[in-house]
Parts: structure tokens; sequence; C-alpha cells
DNA sequence: TGCGCATATGCAGGCGAATCGATGGTGTAG
DNA sequence: CTACACCATCGATTCGCCTGCATATGCGCA
């Protein structure tokens, strides 16, 4: 499961585009399913929400516990979901840690989900 | 649970925007995970897939099974899921059933995942 | 060097989901 | 009218995940 992140940061995503040509692979439906599931979450929507929102654009788990109701080591794992997943990337600054997420692979998966739009005479595949 | 969908095919994402603006809410949150969720699955992934790549853009479920190798029941359950989640749309014509996927609820979930396209203003690409 | 704070990890309980076999309902064909 | 094909639902089983409690690790400070 940790090989998902890695997978969405390197080659996985791109690769794939489950709604714009011909089906796709198990393997691909599965690297794809493995990223939204760490999306499909209502703690974690709601971590992403909070880091965006915050002041610089980060924060770390003890700003992010109090608005969430859950407890420390939750709010930990959730945050380590998403960073295996490739959705936010970690700063340890002293005895915080920060986190932050990374633009590029929401766009990605974002654009997996719009193919249809105007690229369907365009797609190079 | 059935309610997801419901909210999706109305006014439930469209409202939210867990990455723009403000925290989103813990009610939207767990809407919109509701609809992330049914899409977080290999198996619905590429239903979703065959289907659009059908060549009507239309298919029944026993032309699914045979490539998904899922048992009819399973198939049928998913696609129950993806229908109450409002992401795809059942037609019945004598003693089969057609799916086809409605492209307006996924351009809407990846709208939600693309707010920095002229709302925030640093970053780059 | 020792103590305290912030964070990460292990463990276990409990709930929800995925899957399949069996069954029922419905429309079509002969 | 009867038999068959397609599909949805039910019940049961198995599996994974969310959560919290307890604990370990790391870092800074006195």
């Amino acid at each position: 499961m940790e090989d998902v992140g890695t997978a969405l940061a390197e080659t996985a995503l791109p690769a794939i585009s489950p709604l714009a040509g011909e089906p796709i692979e198990r393997a691909d439906a599965e690297r794809l399913a493995g990223v939204l599931k760490a999306l499909a979450d209502p703690a974690r929507l709601r971590l992403l929400s909070l880091i965006q929102s915050a002041p610089e654009g980060e924060a770390c788990v003890c700003d992010l516990t109090a608005p969430l109701g859950l407890s420390q080591p939750t709010v930990s794992h959730h945050l380590r979901i998403l960073t295996e997943a490739g959705l936010l990337e970690r700063e340890k600054r002293g005895v915080w840690a920060y986190y932050r997420l990374v633009p590029s692979a929401i766009a990605a998966i974002a654009d997996l989900l719009t193919p249809p739009r105007k690229r369907a005479t365009k797609k190079a595949r």
C-alpha cells in the first residue's frame, strides 16, 4: 500500500486515464483506487482543507487535532496516509512536523477525471 | 448512504470546495467523501471505464461481468453504488439494464479538485 | 544528563464494505 | 402457457479500515 504514493509521485497516474480512451487495466485501476481511497475520508478531506487554508499553506499536527476533534495519534495516522499517497509533503522543523499539500498531485487526479472535455481528439495515446 | 448520490445530483458538491477558500464543514466533508468512496474502488473504476468506452457509451450487466471477472451480483452491486452516487444512470430496455455515465457528475468532482485556477494567485504549475 | 513536549508507532475493538451463492421478479421467445 | 435469459435483492462470510489507548522515538532546554 505504501507503493501507491510513490507510484503517484512518479508516473502511475499520468499514464492512465479511466474515462478517456479504452478500458483501463486492473493494475492501473488499483493504483488509482489507492490514491482515491486516501481522499475518500471526511477526516482527510478536512485535513487537506485545513492545511491549504493555513496561514503559510502549512500546518503542524498540534494545530490540526483541535479543529478535527480527533486524537493526536489518529491525526498523525491520517497525515501518514495522505503523505504516502503523494498528496502531502512533510518537513520537520525542530520538534514540529509541518505538512503542506502537493498541488501537482491533486491536479493530476483532477485531469484524470476530466478527459472528455475537449482533448478527446488530441489525446496522444 | 443512499442520500449521498441524491445530494450529489442536487447541490451538495457544487457548494463546497475543499481546496479553495476556507476549511470545509464536517457535513460537507462527509458528503464529498461519500462520492469519492464510490470512485475509490478498482472494480468500479473499471466499470466506469468499460461503460464509457463501450460502442454507444452504454453497457448492460451481461457485458460487464466477463471483463471484470466478478460475479453478476457483485457487478450489479457496484453499479448500484455508482448509480446512487450520481455517477451512472440506468435505463431498462426490455430485459436488459443499460448503464451510461453522467459526465456532469464527474466534471463536478474534478472541478472541486482544481480550485487554484483563478482564485489563488500564488504557486505555479 | 535528565526532563518535557511534539510526533510516530503498536495493538485491539468495532463498524462498514466487498464478494459470492441462492433466490425472486420480470420480460421475451417458442 | 411454459421455459429461459437478464437483473436485483437477501443472507452470510471475509476482509480492511477508522479510532483510541498505551507506548516508543526524537528534539530542545535547563
